[in-house]
RNA sequence: GCGGGUGUAGUUCAAUGGUAGAAUUCCAGCCUUCCAAGCUGGUUACGUGGGUUCGAUUCCCAUCACCCGCUCCA
């Protein structure tokens, strides 16, 4: 058994790459950097988790909400959220040593007293220059003018591309959510504390290294926000932290892959924040970030749209703009974790220098719940009936080609939880046998009982 | 975006200034009664674009992608 920094990301993506799972984007054109495509397993398994989140944090939660709102948003939603002010970061290089700096990191770094938050770009340069900032690598004072790097896309709406055409791509969902607090809490009688969650994408023009599906430029998250009265944020904040973690703990990830990791900076919305990390083979990830965010938002939407976005307590008659708790899942970051979780390398015989790979993945998780086999291709027809049947309530496989020990690798390495083979004493007694990936065991089960075995082990 | 490295079948590796060979995978057939068996046959690759050259997968340049480091990461 592999433990999880023995685990190279090289194998990972090999095997989504060979079974179907994850594709580089664009592949036949050369590929584009941080872009991936989910294939026929992959977005399985993709689905399978959007499932599960939507279980544990719409269903079985009292007041809690889906929306599904757009990606495109009208462009003053971003300079209320703080996006369009914020979201860039002013970069200038060393021209001696070719290092890369953050302007507002060197004026801090040299002057903590200074307040580089409310500089421009050109105060910034001018006060670098001013005060001859040494380059903290090389020591020199030669450097490049300071650029911005807007990390929202930009697209245009309409057939000119003028600046008053010009429309982003969210960088974040939650956006969505808060803009439609009131629809929500109007329809559907919502009271505090309650929940909007979505799943969706996001997009963030970032200049960065990927580690794989870890940092895309276009990923997918799974929100949960919180509107709740001032006083009862701190309470819910600590409440949605251990939530998250119970979650990852019941995909199936081990408690010691998961810690949390309190952030001390913050981004402009948040009194606090906090991480759920997992221990990748490249080190912890951040796969789960809960933010206080406070009041800001709803704030800044009333203050930019005109909207009240008072909620009216009905047991006070008191009038208040509502506390918002974020618990934020990366998809695109879940499924990663879980097929890092999962994969593992298993030595059957050494002496004849056997090994299986295989994906320990909760079954409610794996692409394929089931595969069925026959023993015999003389058994296909009959096996087949298995399947059809099987097939109208489970993502099911057939596999009738090579010998049954290969096929039932094959699922291994695709993590099947159960492989179904119908041998020749099925006719008679119409059993089969049901061999566990995990434990290679092998149980008799009667047909017409195949439903509810394979139900049961999809409990969640 | 900077510095360094790498780029040959799905994967792992060869060889070569005269357009590439293997293992494995995959597909088909034969065989096969529960953990990668065997036999036969078959598909599949020089990242892309230029340049040098009679001729480039090989040399040069650019570009793209990946890896490592930096940077960034609401």
């Amino acid at each position: 058994m592999l433990n999880n920094t023995e685990k190279t990301m090289e194998k990972i993506v090999s095997l989504c790459k060979g079974r179907g799972f994850i594709f580089a984007g664009s592949e036949i054109y050369g590929g584009l950097a941080n872009t991936w495509d989910y294939g026929p397993l992959g977005s399985r398994i993709k689905n399978n988790v959007k499932e599960t989140w939507r279980k544990r944090f719409i269903q079985e939660r009292k007041n809690s909400y889906e929306v599904d709102a757009d990606i495109l948003m009208h462009p003053r939603v971003w300079e209320a959220s703080g996006h369009v002010a914020s979201f860039s970061d002013p970069l200038l290089d060393c021209k001696e040593c070719k290092m890369r700096h953050r302007a507002d990191s060197l004026i801090e770094a040299f002057d903590p007293d200074s307040h580089p938050d409310s500089m421009t770009k050109e105060e910034m340069f001018e006060f670098i220059k001013a005060n001859s900032i040494p380059c903290p690598h090389c020591g020199k004072h030669n450097f490049t003018d300071i650029r911005e790097f807007n990390l929202m896309f930009q697209t245009f709406r309409g057939v000119t591309n003028n600046s008053k055409s010009v429309i982003y791509l969210r960088p974040e969902n939650a956006q969505g959510e808060y803009v439609n607090y009131l629809n929500v809490q109007r329809t559907m009688r919502a009271k505090l504390p309650f929940s909007i969650g979505q799943i969706g994408k996001a997009f963030r023009n970032e200049i960065t290294p990927g580690n794989f599906t870890f940092r895309t430029i276009e990923f997918e998250q799974m929100e949960f926000q919180t509107f709740c009265k001032e006083g009862t944020d701190n309470e819910l904040y600590d409440y949605f932290k251990e939530y998250g973690r119970k979650y990852f703990e019941d995909l199936g990830i081990a408690p010691e892959h998961l810690r949390f990791h309190d952030h001390e900076k913050l981004a402009h919305y948040a009194k606090a924040a906090c991480d759920i990390e997992f221990l990748f083979p490249f080190g912890w990830g951040e796969i789960n970030g809960t933010h206080n965010r406070t009041d800001f938002d709803l704030t800044r939407h009333q203050e930019y749209s005109g909207q009240k976005m008072d909620y009216l307590d009905p047991e006070t008659n008191e009038k208040f703009i509502p506390y918002i708790i974020e618990s934020t899942y990366g998809l695109d970051r879940t499924v990663l974790a879980l097929l890092c979780e999962a994969y593992d390398e298993e030595i059957i015989d050494e002496e004849k220098n056997d090994m299986r790979v295989v994906l320990h993945l909760n079954p409610v998780i794996a692409p394929y719940k089931a595969a069925i086999l026959p023993l015999s291709k003389k058994l296909s027809d009959d096996a087949m009936n298995v399947y059809e049947m099987l097939s109208k309530k489970f993502m099911v496989d057939f596999d009738e080609t090579g010998s049954i020990g290969k096929r039932y690798r094959r699922q291994d390495e695709i993590g099947t939880p159960m492989c179904i083979t119908f041998d020749f004493d099925s006719l008679e007694d119409n059993c089969v046998t049901v061999r566990d990936r995990d434990t290679m065991q092998q149980e008799r089960i009667a047909i017409s009982d195949l439903e509810d075995y394979i139900a049961k082990r999809l409990e969640f």
